[in-house]
DNA sequence: TGGGATTATATGGGCGTCAATGGGTATATG
DNA sequence: CATATACCCATTGACGCCCATATAATCCCA
C-alpha cells in the first residue's frame, strides 16, 4: 500500500517526539525514509504531511513560473519558507516544531489521518470533530458522494 | 534534501558573523561548500543568496528576456554587479556586507527564508511581515495555492 | 487449531554529538 | 601599524542514536 490510510492516535513524550504511524513510514520511499515534510494546512487549524519526494515536485512547478513575477515570490515565499522537514529517527519517531504545535493545537498527543497521497496531524478532539463535520457535508449531497462511490474508472 | 526550505532566525555577534542555518549549508554543492553569493533582492528589501552554482541559473533567467528591452539592462545591472562572494568559516558563518545590511535593514538578527533554489535574509519583523502579506494575496486565489501543493503528478 | 514463542510497534530514558553562539589570537591587507 | 577577517577553542542546549520495556500482532509447530 503506497497511500496514507486510516487514523491513529500517538502520545508525545517528554522530549516532544512522536511515533509516526508504521503503516505511514511504510509509504515513504525507502530511499528517504527517514525524512518527511510537514506544513501548516491551508483550509484548517491541522498539520499536514508527506514525504519529500513531493516537495520537488512542487520545486519543479514553481519554477516554471515567471522567475521576475510577483507570483513566483508569492509561492515561493508561501510554500518553501513554510515548509519544515523533521528527520524520523530508527524508532520511527519525528519532532513537530513548535509553530506547528501551536498552529494545530497540538499538546500532549496527535491525532494522524490519512489523506491518501498525504496525512494531516490534528489536536485529537478537533480532528474528530472535524472528521464528523466532513462526513456530514458530504451525507447532505448523497447523490454525490454515491456516484463517488460506486463509480468504475 | 537539496532545497532551501523552512525559517530560521540567527543571531548576529560582536564581529558581525552569523551562522548559515545547518540545513542550507547541506545544500550547497561539498566541492563549494565554504563559498556562497548574496545580492539584493529586485523585489523586496532582502538580501538573496545561493550557492555560486546558482549563477549559471540566474544568467540563463536574464538571458530569457528580450535582449533589447529595457528590463534587460536593468536587471542584468541590478543582479550582476550587485553580487557579492562571501566564506562561510569552518563553524558555518559569514559576514555580511555592510551595504547589503543597510539595504535589508538587518542589525542584530537576520531571519533566513528558504525559497527552493535560493534563500531571503530579512530584518526579521519585515521578514515575517512579508510572508503573512504574500500568503494573504495568494489566498485571494486559493485555488492556485491549493493547486501548487495537492496536484498529483 | 490451540497456545507458546517470536516479532513489531509505541513509548521511555541515558548519553554523545552537533548546531548556534561567544570570544581570544594570529594573520593579512592596505 | 590599524582594522578587518580567518582560525582556534569553549559553552550551552537541542537533537540523534542507542538501549530498554510493555503491549499487541504474527508466526509456527505440535
Amino acid at each position: 500500500m503506497d497511500l496514507f490510510v486510516s487514523k491513529y492516535f500517538n502520545k508525545i513524550d517528554k522530549k516532544g517526539r512522536v511515533s509516526l504511524p508504521s503503516s505511514f513510514r511504510n509509504v515513504l520511499p525507502k530511499a528517504n525514509k527517514n525524512e518527511i515534510i510537514l506544513y501548516k494546512s491551508i483550509k484548517t487549524p491541522s498539520i499536514e504531511g508527506c514525504g519529500v519526494g513531493r516537495l520537488k515536485e512542487i520545486a519543479k512547478r514553481i519554477n516554471n513560473l515567471d522567475f521576475f513575477s510577483e507570483d513566483y515570490d508569492d509561492f515561493s515565499t508561501s510554500i518553501f519558507s513554510e515548509i519544515v522537514t523533521t528527520n524520523v529517527d530508527k524508532e520511527g519517531r519525528f519532532l513537530i516544531p513548535e509553530e506547528l504545535k501551536l498552529y494545530a493545537g497540538i499538546k500532549t498527543e496527535a491525532a494522524f489521518f490519512g489523506q491518501g497521497h498525504f496525512f494531516q496531524m490534528w489536536e485529537p478532539k478537533q480532528g474528530l470533530k472535524n472528521t464528523e463535520d466532513s462526513r456530514r457535508r458530504l451525507l447532505k449531497e448523497k447523490k454525490s458522494l454515491r456516484m463517488m462511490l460506486t463509480q468504475q474508472k
